[in-house]
DNA sequence: CGACGGACGTA
DNA sequence: CGTACGTCCGTCGC
């Protein structure tokens, strides 16, 4: 076996996303995780004998010798490719592997020769390389693997068969093709007007690439004067693609056979690079290997249990004894289709809602039986349309890949199996009209995979992380999915009318703009918007942007005092009523035949801990402005309900910054009952209380406010529009009083660097590779979020923990209250006729007593007829 | 049609 | 050169 190491690592570079293949030092390792990956199927599918694998030294070789623009159009190595090879190959060799490289030569003369030799002394060899080029070593003894397009770790079998099948030509001749087409990839242009079909015609018809040339003017047409016009190209590609055979390589073909794995050098080389399910492949691959001198087989991956097709008692006799058995729940034209299994035992159930023979099943699914799910929410959704509430999650694998890495957790069951068992999901070829039999995994096999990788998941939790699992988010679950099976009721002719009416001032606005200019213009587009601002008007230029300079509303405003025109007053308030406009208008589209919105509450939506509200996003209803308040208006409650109530926690992140901090200062001014920014406004400028101007108090807020999201005296001076030395001073003063503070934020950071991670107060890790980045600005922003995390991130368990415990009351108290939704540190009600009183202590005690802190955590209460009135 | 950037809404 | 999100729109390239 010989492998184009460059090309294949090339190739899972860009088949694996590089952020999520990194480790804490920073190291990129997606390109050295994809192509290990790969090696281990291939030495446990095909075993070879011997092995060696090239890699390119540089660009240059003889053929950019004679060719100096020979794959000139290549751009740049990305930086975070680079510094792969020399690991890869230091891996490689740590598995007993020999790399090949050759001054002037590139990978694929390599392989060629090895091929060649390795033919000659009786070998059959498989040639694996991502390069076109290698079709051209296929005989009755090479056959080359060739990636296919749905990743590194699908290859296609070529012999010359599959050559001829594929381009029609027998592989000696798929080079004289490609010298008549051209490679792009190469930088070498063929004969124009000559595409793949065109050139195995001829192949076939003149018998080779020679004869093409020879009897060129036989040939009529367009085409044919282009073929004389251009036939040098065909001749000069020609000399480029041919592959060197006999490279004086200094190495025997015996010296290539497979070596023992050393695995304790394996140990420390993947150690370095964080791989573990690596590791273990290794392992077996190591063991397999000495026992199968013994003649014993060896299966490297545990194999798919048979699925049974059962229903009424068996089915009910298999749950019974089934431990904790994964669950899925699939959907098609046919109906549901139910996957079970455990490790060693698959189970397929053609559901039938409703059925005699299902009974068992049914009762099962609801019962607290304990099940194991991947994306349990949406799995619920289906089981309610089947008149089923589906109870007993006893493990959700996505909430646990979210838990390990927040940032960027494995979305799907294929991409979580991939990384933490280090198995490939058959997922199928998009282009095959009819699946092969067993290509794609079905229900039963889905399941088998999230039971496992689950298991495998949860051996990986770190510190606490079990407990926020268990204690937070799997309880959190079917909390969600009640908030939104329940959705909030819409004033559906309130938010109407608004719509119109704005409608109608977007319509004035825009009229009044195009006035102000002498022509019309689409006032959304920020490309038409530069034309006129910095070209027709010649205003000052703005902050740039990716693509020119910023229109956003402070820029304008910035312009508008500098150089003052009605256009930029037409345009400022457009912008805001259109926005509010098409908020309106997405809320109205959302609205169900129910009356009510059911937004989708993603649980893993932020790697702080925080939930993300979407279709539609029900956390960012504007609030800010009057008008924006009048849409608030439109969230009511049904009428059988007496009110609504919103509950919410005050400056719950300064108050957990008082915790964590400990500072004395801002303990004591949670505990004096004062207002928080004047109070500690009083102790900075030095007055009392009382003669805090609002000036003051406006400083002092957005400095407090700043300091959870590592604000600097940069960013103070802008928003505050003073001086950066008047920043700077604020700071300072700020400091001198709150040094808790400054003292906690910098231990923070510091000690994110030494762990690679923050911690919440009930221990929700996220990990911060970019800690340790040479890049500053990856650094600073890294520093920032790290600063931010374990603030925002315990406000959000302190939330979760309070939803849960009062649904539960709410429950054990079998009200008809009902809890609507969460905007990060507010909650929303429906109160049922006479359980306000219940329902607000409820809410308030278990808000309040979420967590124990330093300082208290105060609740605020509010009622009214919609979210507007509600809210104080 | 999908991806991306700009702009802007919330906590 | 302040964290965390989602959505709309225009633009661009396939």
């Amino acid at each position: 076996m010989v492998i184009d190491g460059h090309s294949l690592a090339f190739r899972a570079f860009y088949a694996l996303p590089v952020d999520s293949f990194q480790t804490q030092t920073g190291q990129h390792t997606n390109a050295i995780h994809g192509f290990i990956s790969m090696l281990i199927n291939l030495l446990g599918n095909e075993n070879p004998d011997a092995l060696a694998i090239a890699f390119d030294i540089s660009r240059h070789s003889f053929r950019t010798d004679e060719y100096p623009e020979y794959k000139g159009t290549r751009g740049e190595t990305p930086p975070e490719f680079k510094g792969q090879v020399p690991l890869l190959q230091e891996a490689l060799h740590a598995m007993g592997i020999r790399t090949l490289e050759k001054e002037n030569y590139e990978a694929d003369d390599i392989l060629a020769t090895l091929a060649t030799r390795g033919a000659a002394e009786g070998y059959r060899v498989l040639v694996v390389s991502g390069d076109r080029d290698t079709i051209q070593l296929v005989d009755d003894d090479v056959t080359l693997l060739y990636p296919s397009k749905q990743g590194v770790s699908e290859l296609t079998r070529y012999d010359a068969d599959k050559v001829m099948e594929r381009y029609g030509i027998r592989p000696e001749q798929y080079p004289e093709i490609a010298a008549l087409v051209g490679e792009t990839s190469d930088n070498l242009p063929g004969i124009p007007r000559v595409g793949e079909k065109t050139a195995v015609k001829w192949i076939n018809q003149f018998g080779s690439l020679e004869e093409v040339l020879r009897r060129q003017d036989e040939i009529g047409g367009k085409v044919g004067e282009s073929l004389r016009e251009h036939a040098h190209l065909a001749e000069r590609n020609r000399r480029l693609n041919r592959l060197v055979r006999d490279v004086e390589l200094g190495v025997s073909l015996d010296e290539l056979a497979r070596g023992d794995i050393d695995m304790s050098a394996v140990q420390q080389v993947f150690a370095r690079l964080e791989f573990r399910t690596l590791l273990q492949r290794v392992g077996k691959l190591a063991g397999a290997d000495t026992e199968a001198t013994d003649g014993g087989a060896v299966s490297l991956a545990p194999t798919l249990p048979e699925p049974r097709l059962l229903l009424d008692e068996e089915l009910g006799d298999w749950l019974a004894k089934a431990e904790q058995p994964a669950v899925l729940i699939t959907e098609d034209a046919g109906g549901l289709h139910v996957g079970l299994a455990t490790p060693d035992s698959t189970v397929l159930v053609n559901w039938k809602p409703g059925g005699r023979d299902y009974a068992q099943f049914e009762a099962w699914l609801s019962a607290d039986a304990p099940k194991i799910l991947f994306d349990a929410k949406p799995q619920m959704k289906i089981a309610e349309r089947a008149g089923i509430r589906l109870a007993g999650i006893a493990g959700d694998a996505l909430l646990a890949a979210w838990l390990v890495r927040p940032t960027a957790p494995e979305k799907t069951i294929a991409e979580a199996v991939f990384r933490y068992l280090g198995e490939q999901v058959p997922e199928g070829d998009p282009n095959q009209l009819v699946p092969e039999e067993g290509s794609v995994a079905g229900p039963d096999a889905l399941a088998w995979y999230i039971v496992r990788v689950h298991e495998v998941i949860r051996s990986r939790f770190d510190g606490r992380t079990g407990e926020v699992y268990s204690e937070i988010e799997l309880p959190l679950l079917p909390v969600l999915d009640a908030l939104e099976r329940r959705g909030v009721e819409i004033d559906l002719p309130l938010l109407q009318a608004h719509e119109a009416e704005l409608r109608e001032r977007v319509a004035g606005l825009e009229q009044e703009a195009f006035a102000a200019i002498g022509h019309e213009v689409n006032l959304s587009s920020p490309k038409q918007l530069q034309q006129v601002l910095f070209e027709e008007l010649d205003m000052p230029k703005t902050r740039k942007t990716q693509t020119g300079y910023t229109t956003d509303a402070a820029a304008l405003a910035d312009l508008q005092s500098k150089q003052p025109h009605p256009f930029l007053d037409a345009l400022l308030a457009h912008r805001d009523a259109n926005k509010l406009r098409q908020i309106i208008e997405t809320l109205i589209k959302a609205v169900q035949p129910d009356g009510r919105i059911h937004t989708t509450l993603v649980q893993i939506g932020a790697s702080t801990g925080r939930l993300a509200s979407t279709d539609p996003n029900l956390q960012n209803i504007p609030v800010r402005t009057e008008e924006g308040r009048r849409i608030r208006e439109g969230f009511i409650h049904s009428g059988e309900f007496e009110t609504l109530m919103t509950a919410d926690y005050s400056q719950i992140e300064m108050r957990i910054m008082a915790h964590l901090s400990g500072d004395a200062g801002l303990i004591a001014a949670f505990n004096a009952g004062e207002d928080l920014h004047r109070f500690v406004g009083s102790r900075i400028f030095g007055v009392e209380p009382a003669e805090v101007t609002s000036e003051m108090r406006a400083k002092v807020k957005a400095m407090s406010y700043g300091l959870a999201y590592g604000l600097s005296a940069f960013g103070l001076a802008k928003q505050l529009g003073i001086t950066g030395a008047e920043a700077k001073q604020l700071m300072l003063d700020y400091f001198e009083r709150f040094g808790g503070v400054r003292d906690y934020l910098r231990s923070v950071v510091e000690q994110a660097k030494i762990d690679g991670y923050t911690e919440t107060i009930f221990g929700r890790r996220r990990p911060f590779p970019d800690l340790a980045s040479p890049n500053r600005v990856l650094r600073e922003n890294a520093e920032r979020a790290a600063l931010n995390s374990p603030i925002q991130g315990s406000a959000a368990d302190i939330i979760k923990r309070a939803m849960v415990q009062v649904e539960l009351r709410m429950r054990a108290g079998s009200m008809a209250s009902r809890m609507l939704l969460q905007i990060h540190d507010e909650l929303m009600f429906e109160v049922a006729e006479g359980e306000w009183d219940a329902l607000e202590t409820i809410v308030r005690e278990e808000m309040a007593g979420a967590a124990e802190l330093l300082v208290p955590l105060d609740v605020q209460v509010g009622h009214g007829a919609n979210w507007n009135a509600a809210a104080h």
